[in-house]
DNA sequence: CTATATTTTCAGTATTTTCTGAAAATTAAG
DNA sequence: CTTAATTTTCAGAAAATACTGAAAATATAG
């Protein structure tokens, strides 16, 4: 193996590592990293020989990045499999995902929660005032953090990394 | 059941989903969230018979929240089983969570990642020198998450939400 | 020190999640 | 339409993860 193909063999199998912990699956993690550090676009059989695994799940887990909007499909012109390439950009990434997890995640969450809050504000008893008053803290919370994921999920992506360097001082 | 134990249950029930999404394990999440709802600490075996589990389970899963930080023994005089209380703060519960996963987490990706960055950087092929660029950007956006994070865990929990709303200006 | 209460550990089991591979469906070419 | 290429689906298998329960270890009281 050349030193550039165990660098990013390496760097896949990372980044693999980092999106299990973070409820992506380890095998999609590691097709979007796959795609990232590729210079062309590439097919279902092409992924399938580079992480040594079946047909199956190389299609779910790319239709599933498709979905997500972290890879699209190419049409090149001649060609009749589906090619396809990831979004390089990190900050667009990390808006990308931002919007899909607080749409498949935090507002359902927060549904719940206010559903909770309400519910105990109606009763009386000095046990449910605490109750009540900790659910809403943990609900303000979680809407705080949709206000901010739909703010980053708006943004152009670079517009973001100077406004969170403000953050820190 | 009263309508305050039914609110818990679901509370319990939603937080301990959303944990698992988020790379704790239900059990975990659950165990959390029963003590950020009760009024008083309690002991393993209120916890077995709350959630329905083993002993090993609950004592397993009690001891990883306190390495976490997020709930702490206290003593009850007369007592002789170990009593355990969560933070209640969820500013400070935020904290905490971003301070571990970020030692146990973020930081050793941006050692891989690095090392990645810093081979690529020998090579001197067109191929090398987009690799090389394109992981120097996801490692310096990883470097920033890093940053940000020891910002936040470092902060007086309260202190944060002024300056996570300025940011949506 | 002895007896008892409590906590911890961990081998075996159960559950959940992910993956494979081949059959079915779809698409495109001739 | 027919044929071949390609993609999709999904039942069953494999792997990863979490849980139980009981034995071992530890702590406390008397």
């Amino acid at each position: 193996m050349t030193e550039i193909e165990s660098i990013k063999q390496d760097f896949v199998a990372q980044w693999g590592a980092l999106g299990s912990q973070w409820g992506v699956n380890r095998t999609m993690a590691m097709i979007h990293s796959l795609l990232l550090v590729a210079p062309d676009p590439m097919t279902t059989d092409d992924v399938m020989e580079a992480l040594s695994i079946s047909r199956g799940n190389a299609n779910t887990n790319l239709r599933e990045l498709a979905s997500w909007g972290l890879i699209r499909p190419v049409v090149l012109k001649g060609e009749r499999k589906d090619f396809y390439e990831a979004e390089k950009d990190v900050w667009r990434i990390f808006c990308i995902v931002a919007r899909e997890r607080k749409r498949r995640e935090t507002e359902p969450a927060s549904k719940v929660l206010e559903n909770c809050v309400s519910r105990a504000k109606r009763l009386k008893s000095k046990e449910a005032k605490s109750l009540s008053k900790q659910l809403q803290e943990l609900n303000e919370f979680v809407e705080l953090a949709n206000t901010i994921m739909d703010k980053i999920a708006s943004q152009e992506g670079s517009a973001l990394a100077p406004k969170l360097l403000k953050l820190l001082s």
